[in-house]
DNA sequence: GCCTTAGTTGACGTTAACGTAAACGGCAGC
DNA sequence: GCTGCCGTTTACGTTAACGTCAACTAAGGC
C-alpha cells in the first residue's frame, strides 16, 4: 500500500481536469475512498484511470472502455459464462485488429504525401 | 468517369443512414453534384467517405479526419507552407503510432486474460 | 481571526454527431 | 388517379463527455 493520491495530483500526471476525475467516478468507474471530505486514490484507482485514457486515445467511449477493463479481470463462473468472456475478448481483438490495419494504410497514405511534398521542395531548391 | 452512386446505395454499401451522408455534407466533407432535386455522388465523393469513417473507427472527429483528409492531397505552395505541412504530417504519424502502441498493450492484455479463462477451463474439465 | 488554497456538491451550459419527425416533390406500377 | 417508395428541406430532440459557475467546507500559514 503506497501513498494514496489525491484528486489534483492524478489530474496534474495525466493533462485532465479534476471534474474529468469526478465525472468518471459518476459514473462508477472509479470508487476513491474518503479521508474527511476527500477523496483518496488508490494505485489502483490510478490504473484504472490510465486504462481509461488509453481507451479513449483509441476512440473509445467510457462505456467500452469500461467493458475492456472487465474483460481484464477474468472472473470465475460456469462454463457458459466463460464462453461468453472469451467472445467477448474475440470481438475486441478483431476491432483492435481492424484499427491496427487501418492505421497501417494511413500511416502509408501519410508517407506518401511526405513524399510528394519533399520532392517538389528539393525540386525548388534545384531549379533556385 | 464511372456511374454515379445514389444516398440509398452508399449508405447500404457503408452501413450508415442517409442522413449521416446528408450531415457530412452540411459539414462540408461532401459536395455531391445534383440531378433535379437528388444528390449524385462521384466516386472521389465515396473516397472521401471512406476515409471519413476510417477516420471515424481510429476515433477521429469528423475535424480531425477532415484534416487528415487534407493531408492527403499536397498543395503547392511557399517553402513555410510546406514545411507547416510536413510538421502536421508528422504530428499526426505521432499520434498513430501512439495508437499503435496502446493498441499491442490491449492485445497482449486480451491475450493475458484469455489464457487465464483457458486454463480455468482446462482444470475444471479436468476435476470432472 | 483572516486569508489563501485544495476540495466538495449541485446545477446548468456546451459541443459533436447524428436521430427523428413533419411536410413536401417526383415517378413507377397498377 | 392513387399508392408506395425514394428523395428533399427544415427543425427540433438526444446522448456522451465533460466545462463552468456558485456556494460551501476544511486545513494551513501568519
Amino acid at each position: 500500500m503506497s501513498k494514496p493520491y489525491r484528486i489534483s495530483e492524478l489530474a496534474s500526471e495525466f493533462g485532465i481536469t479534476t471534474r474529468t476525475i469526478r465525472f468518471y467516478e459518476e459514473k462508477g468507474l472509479l470508487t476513491p475512498s474518503r479521508q474527511a471530505n476527500s477523496r483518496l486514490y488508490s494505485d489502483s484507482d490510478r490504473v484504472i484511470l490510465k486504462l481509461i485514457l488509453r481507451g479513449k486515445r483509441l476512440g473509445f467511449s467510457l462505456q467500452e472502455s469500461c467493458e475492456i477493463i472487465a474483460l481484464y479481470n477474468p472472473q470465475q463462473g460456469n462454463e457458459k459464462q466463460l464462453q461468453v468472456f472469451l467472445n467477448k475478448i474475440q470481438q475486441k481483438r478483431q476491432q483492435l485488429i481492424q484499427q491496427q490495419h487501418d492505421i497501417e494504410i494511413m500511416l502509408q497514405e501519410l508517407k506518401n504525401s511526405e513524399q510528394q511534398c519533399l520532392a517538389y521542395l528539393a525540386n525548388k531548391s534545384n531549379s533556385a
